[in-house]
DNA sequence: CGGCTTTTGTCATGGAACTGTCATACAACC
DNA sequence: GGTTGTATGACAGTTCCATGACAAAAGCCG
């Protein structure tokens, strides 16, 4: 679980934060002077650091200069103060993100998402869509059925994300074609040729679809 | 120079915002359509993109995901609402940070860096790798097959370290171009004779490789 | 420097894979 | 049974990639 740390000396505030982050799925601890933030993070390092810039005794700068100088951990501030001078000197300081309060926890929450995603390389991991025995890998630009790698054309492949994307809901051929294909107009069949195609891969048994199915009259859909 | 496109269909803005940039010491060009902007990119791809949501045509959304599906160039919304939805949404669609204008450009600034800085460290020197019988030691500057070592040259060496780093992913031959050789633009038949000779000498049958695989329409990966 | 080797980038070619169209066969619906 | 909508195989045109040949550039050494 992606572990965040939050440096801020508002008791209220800080339990506020760390019960919204638990709720979007992190694990989250606290702390409320820099000094005790500093420790915890070289005893324990978090995969973010959240930091408020008045703290007392050691203020939010230098909190992140030091955090800084010996992690690369992604750090965001969350500050009460909207100035320019607070916010171009704490990115100078080494902040990679800077955020007002009051801070809508799903803003926070994408914003970390963001960092992370700049930062993936060194976290690796490859997400993958799952549909039953189908995975779905667009960073790998690979699907598997069974685990096993299944070669799927780039069209096919684009076909794919874009019913993975909406899984569920029926796409008709007219919304593929403009999709997939960036066709404003154009011969629907061409959908059912491709629709066909993919199949014989991803599908166990090609004429009787279990993921890839047929809505006739309006379309196809791509369901778990 | 820095360079940096700004796509923004009001003109005054982003007139303004250009000359700020210029100000600052960045080099800057302007869009004033989504679509214009993505030719740009392609064509001649800035080291940042500023881009605004409300865009006549294709909108920004769409946009960001259509600039961050052949390029991880970092993305920064200038948007005027300030609405946690289009943040968080803006975000998922692969933008790397969102300000509210009216933007001081000195934040904009120091925000720029910081995604620098933070693009940076990824591109960080990574210890030796293992992908099955095949071993790089970015330290040691070697590649080692079977335990024998192999003697690439730099340029073969650099691109097999950029496919190692991102081991599992595919890298389109742009993204290769621009982290191996440095070329922001550039004949991607270059890649396909660097990948041919680096199979020749890790590959037990180059024809056939198992580790340096092509993902037709894609690019390459290195898969363990 | 001058000749040599190695490396790098460009180009052309052939071949493999992919795409879209069409015709035909099949299935579902009324 | 007629009609409409869908599946599928075949085919030609196109795109995309691997590879060998070659020239330019960079490095090496006397």
């Amino acid at each position: 679980m992606t572990a965040v740390l939050v440096i801020e000396d508002d008791d209220r505030i800080r339990l506020a934060l760390l019960l919204a982050l638990e709720e979007e799925g992190y694990s989250a601890s606290g702390a409320a002077t820099a000094e005790e933030g500093l420790r915890r993070q070289r005893e324990e390092p978090a995969d973010h650091v959240l930091v408020d810039l008045m703290l007392p005794g050691l203020d939010g700068f230098e909190c992140i200069r030091r955090l800084r100088r010996d992690d690369d951990v992604p750090i965001v501030v969350v500050s009460a103060r909207d100035d320019t001078h607070d916010i171009v000197a704490a990115l100078e300081a080494g902040a990679d993100d800077y955020v007002v309060k009051p801070v809508a926890i799903k803003e926070l929450s994408a914003r970390l998402r963001a960092l992370r995603r700049r930062g993936r390389v060194l976290t690796d991991a490859v997400p993958a869509q799952v549909f039953g025995d189908l995975e779905i890998s667009a960073e790998a630009g690979e699907v598997r059925r069974a685990g096993r790698p299944v070669a799927v054309t780039r069209t096919e492949f684009r076909l794919l994300c874009e019913l993975a994307e909406h899984a569920g809901r029926v796409l008709s051929r007219q919304q593929l074609l403009r999709r997939v294909w960036g066709y404003e107009t154009g011969d629907e069949r061409l959908v059912d040729v491709h629709v066909g195609r993919l199949r014989q891969k991803i599908e166990p048994d090609p004429a009787n679809p279990r993921h890839l199915v047929t809505l006739r009259g309006l379309g196809y859909k791509l369901q778990r």
